[in-house]
DNA sequence: CACAAGTAGTTCACAAGTAAATTATTGTAG
DNA sequence: CTACAATAATTTACTTGTGAACTACTTGTG
């Protein structure tokens, strides 16, 4: 049973044989797993109140005890403030979250779920893992637990820069 | 050595006990090294002559030995066909992409290199090859096989689909 | 204390993506 | 043939994302 990844190694590997291409199977294979599994949420989440970007803001706040400033939001959705900025905006007009200033740094903005927006977050949490589970299937739990080590030891490094 | 998904399973574990957790670590890891190495190619093609998305055409169409049509090279690239369109306008401006239409079936379009297409496919693969390589750099070259055989048997079914 | 330098969040102008409609063509059923 | 569904690529109207200013505030240094 072959993937895409296979054949593009075959492919460049005729093309290019003085190349090591022994990295890409895995790294082109995370790339695609994650091009397909956003289209799977994307697909999922059509009728529901918010698009799987502003879903995963909701679901780092939700995760946080005592919410999230945007820049901390910015780092853990791994996107660029600007987004943030809007994604906010768009929740807050929604009535899921709430921005209030800092008395200390008044620079500074702290971002909180509603109840309303607590609840979404866990409701469309629990979809998700079950989304990420069927994908998971082909595996094993001793394999499953295989996979997401050796993914941790490959993300952890670079995570912290 | 831990990780943003540690963190993550952490928090959700002591928020909702009742959901199984079990998948998350492995997909949350694959979609946040995506996201990662996302931002890393980007940077590292900032000053070229194309983006990301219009390198991942070019290497598509570098690896095809007679070219491809729109319509396969949005599968290739797990896109929409109107991004696919916006692509090949943009690379056929620059000179790096032909348009021909079929003489069988005047619907189609062959979509082929250039020359330069050609040869700037293959900088920037080797350039990709070697940020892919620094990522894995924390796994031994077993380990890498286990990654990618792992990931093979998870993308594979749903590849096709 | 003043003021340059740094930081947080937002705004702006623009680039890139998408779903749905459109154009052009081919296949097929009556 | 004709008409009607199917398919390929593109166009259109709109949404979302981005880098680079910009505003507001705090901090460290002389």
């Amino acid at each position: 049973m072959s993937d895409a990844l296979s054949r593009f190694r075959d492919s460049w590997a005729h093309l290019r044989p003085d190349l090591d291409l022994s990295s890409m199977e895995a790294i082109g294979r995370v790339l695609r797993l994650a091009a397909l599994m956003h289209h799977i949420t994307d697909t999922a989440l059509t009728d529901a109140e918010v698009t799987r970007p502003e879903f995963e803001v909701l679901a780092a706040l939700r995760r946080s005890p005592h919410g999230l400033r945007p820049r901390q939001l910015t780092r853990e959705t791994v996107s660029s403030s600007a987004a943030t900025t809007k994604r906010l905006t768009r929740l807050e007009q929604a009535g899921l979250i709430t921005r209030t200033p800092h008395h200390r740094d008044r620079r500074e903005v702290q971002v909180t779920l509603t109840d309303r927006g607590a609840q979404l977050a866990e409701e469309l949490f629990t979809g998700q893992l079950q989304r990420e589970s069927e994908l998971l299937a082909p595996l094993n739990p001793d394999e499953r637990a295989q996979l997401a080590h050796l993914l941790q030891r490959v993300l952890a490094p670079i995570d912290r820069a």
